[in-house]
DNA sequence: CAGTGGTCTAGACCACTGG
DNA sequence: CAGTGGTCTAGACCACTGC
């Protein structure tokens, strides 16, 4: 009888993807589950540690995107190669990335593949902006006029030092910069960014790329965005960012603070955004 | 050959549940597909209007709960149960039901069946409120207090009938309540729903009720929201408003505008919230 | 214990893409 | 045309619930 019992402890010992099946890869026809784990090993947390087959699966895979086996934007191997692969019948690596690929991480194609999801592809869209002309429609604005103000090395306050993860007085990127639609000043974003993944960031390279930070990001750094959480509520603008919004301190602004996770929800972006918000709207659905 | 090409005309025409197959109940074991609709019926637009199977199925379970077969927070037939009655596996039914549940229009309960969603359910929880209070814990702040202010009859703006798909002028009723936590006012609503399917809704029902207004409607009404979305933005108070809010002009507020909808996108109610964020804020998560 | 949803497999065929 | 993902089926067994 097939085991399928996978080693969750081994992380990242790269190479020896293949399962540790200690039996026959024929067409036994019988049941490949009975994945207890252990069975009375010690006295264990009260987990039954029960995981189909297919949630493995997606571990494994995820393991390899986290290593960068596929890069944004390639092909993974086919549904078949990785049934193969894995040991294990195209139709659990299916529901392995059927969920992957709701969460944003993979991208299927018919008839061409299933890619890496990435920040790049959607041109002109902002993955995770959320702010929409009134007049409903993205695209009739034209791209963003991007003008990053500064990039500077400083030291993990606090509250940054809690959203990232680090210890308060770590060194940390500071990146401030403006985004106008057709000519008005919209939002003004401070974001901070902990240092060493991101060494060698700087306000000419922010300038020079042209697309969607999170991409560059992707390519230059090797760091993935994968999801991201806001907060969101009503303020008023201090003097400094009158200025750089060219509004006045009488205007409420919606105030976004955002975190954003890489992968095993590891935080790798704070972000602090000032909506303007008289000719926008943030556009929120609830399911 | 089995056709399994269904009657995507008969709106509503209750009764007559089970398909038009017209052959076989038997176990063939071949190919169930094909769905060309029609072949050559005059020159339809190009749309090859091919419809896998399972979204077919979808759309009929759709009617069902639609045309009230199956009542909120009540078990809908087992797969097993839907697959005879549909003449197909299980499998198919079973991703039908997968997409329903992801919707949140059905709750998969293993070991028990599968329920259709209700808005009673999660005690204490309004499923479409994103506010949520600084310590990050909605629980511990006990229950809202509620407190309707008005329930009255009128008719329908311009803008309000635009949201609600009828015509200005058209009866409406009006309701305006107050949200307090913890004793201290922190939402304001004005909501406007369409007179004909919430006729003798009024502040006394409202006030007696003991749940969130979303519940009342699905008991009460047979009405049932599925879905909404928002527009925020940041405004101040106006005099009024700052009075049943308890607080001042110069605090500014998240406007917080709904467009809640039923089955079939059909918009039920417009909503304009205003929410003091100085204990709260609005949480959102980007996937 | 029976009934429900959940997992897994194997195999067939379809729709879409690109050479 | 071959290769990829998408749909569908049939059958087996597992995990969970409640009587």
């Amino acid at each position: 009888m097939i085991q399928h019992v996978f080693e969750t402890d081994s992380k990242l010992t790269s190479g020896a993807l293949f399962m540790s099946a200690t039996s026959t890869p024929s067409n036994d026809h019988a049941a490949a589950q009975g994945t207890e784990l252990g069975g009375s090993v010690a006295a264990a947390p009260q987990t039954p540690a029960f995981s189909p087959l297919y949630q493995q699966i997606k571990v494994l895979i995820l393991q390899s995107l986290q290593a960068g086996e596929w890069k944004p934007s390639a092909a993974i191997p086919s549904e078949i190669e990785l049934a193969a692969r894995f040991r294990v019948s195209q139709g659990t690596v299916r529901k392995a990335i059927d969920e992957l690929a709701s969460e944003n991480l993979l991208v299927r194609r018919q008839g061409k593949g299933t890619f890496v999801a990435t920040h790049a592809e959607r041109q002109i869209q902002y993955r995770f902006l959320k702010l929409i002309p009134d007049n409903g429609d993205p695209s009739s604005e034209g791209p963003a006029q991007r003008h990053i103000i500064d990039c500077k090395r400083t030291r993990a306050s606090v509250e940054v030092a809690r959203a990232l993860a680090i210890r308060a007085g770590d060194a940390v990127l500071q990146v401030r910069r403006v985004l106008s639609f057709t000519g008005n000043p919209t939002i003004l974003e401070d974001l901070w960014l902990p240092a060493a993944p991101f060494k060698g960031l700087t306000a000419e390279r922010l300038r020079d790329y042209n697309g969607p930070m999170y991409a560059l990001f992707e390519t230059e750094f090797d760091v993935r965005m994968v999801r991201a959480e806001e907060k969101i509520r009503a303020v008023l603008p201090d003097p400094e960012q009158c200025e750089l919004l060219k509004t006045d301190p009488q205007t409420p602004l919606l105030s976004v603070e955002r975190i954003a996770y890489t992968y095993n929800d590891a935080p790798m972006e704070m972000r602090r955004g000032l909506y303007l918000t008289n000719k926008h709207y943030y556009r929120n659905a609830l399911n």
